[in-house]
DNA sequence: CCATAAACTTGCAGAATGCAAACATATCGC
DNA sequence: GCGATATGTTTGCATTCTGCAAGTTTATGG
């Protein structure tokens, strides 16, 4: 039915007329430091959401809140955004979430009672234990494949890529230095 | 309006009997590999769709498919799905939403015609190569803050959580050797 | 040729997101 | 005190994104 005849060999139009110099592909994505960080920590993140999804019927964003009210209980929900690097709308629907489940309870009874500072219930302390379990776990497989001195320079490498990547954000593409 | 009295008072609920040994925060989330990964990584993401989002109309998932097919020419809609880790459905529509941008084409005439295999367009690649050079310039930066030799222990260390990270994400959470 | 399989694409319902506006409470200036 | 204004958080709603079932097109095997 294809009435329109294909044409049925590569279009007449030049394929790029290579340009000198920057002709290899310009970025391989493999290779590309960014990239790299990503893979590792989205294939932990999914390896790690197939147990407390089916588990506790968290997603990610559900157990990246529940991970900061544990670690800081106290927090205000906009803190908590803050900290998690989420928005306020979302945190906001997703502490009603964890609520509903029965993992976190607002606490009343401060000073200001616009902010409600937040915590884990005893079953969400359960909670986080058990995945924080899994989640130690994960890291020591990662870094039983790295010598004492490797698992060092990785250390510092990050530490050094956290504060780069602070300015860089805080600063936006436009304040790279025109090299 | 609040006609029922609110307890001013914290609840006589006992705060947490206080497990013996494991009472420090289970899981520092800072502390914590694969989120410090994570978090260099979305800061670079963002900072880089602060860029090609205004200036080209993408999104992440459509920079990613764009970059890929810049990358490997010639690959069908479902190995980019593979090679990306997206999924099928939404690549596709992804790849549909790059050719209505003028960024990216189907090339017909090969022998299996379920299968079509995509390039770029000339204005594909040169917003390819546009970002790219960005992208670049982030890693140079990243870069910038560690010696050489302290490049070479990242690129190995990382090398290492590839590996270890795609084990893991193929054998699941169940198969974390019980320590 | 017909049956079945493979590679994609489309439709659609439900979930997630982004943003404006609403709420509730505090605080400040008078 | 008491409006005016600011702050912390939630809600409503339109838009977009996802996940999955079903559809389309082309191959392949009997």
């Amino acid at each position: 039915m294809p009435e329109d005849a294909p044409p049925e060999d590569a279009p007449p139009e030049d394929p790029a007329p290579r340009d000198p110099a920057l002709d290899a592909s310009p970025l391989a994505l493999e290779a590309w430091l960014p990239y790299r960080l990503f893979i590792v920590s989205a294939r932990v993140a999914g390896v790690l959401e197939g147990y407390y999804g089916p588990t506790y019927g968290l997603t990610q964003a559900s157990w990246r809140t529940l991970a900061v009210i544990g670690d800081r209980p106290g927090l205000s929900a906009g803190e908590i955004a803050r900290a998690a690097g989420l928005d306020q709308f979302a945190t906001s629907r997703t502490i009603a979430h964890l609520m509903k489940l029965g993992f976190a309870e607002r606490a009343s009874a401060t000073r200001d009672r616009r902010r409600a500072s937040l915590s884990l219930t005893r079953a969400g302390t359960g909670a986080f234990a058990d995945i924080a379990r899994l989640a130690r776990g994960i890291e020591d497989t990662l870094e039983s494949g790295l010598s004492a001195a490797e698992r060092r320079a990785l250390d510092g490498a990050l530490a050094r890529l956290d504060e780069a990547s602070a300015a860089l954000a805080a600063r936006g593409w436009r304040g790279l230095e025109p090299r």
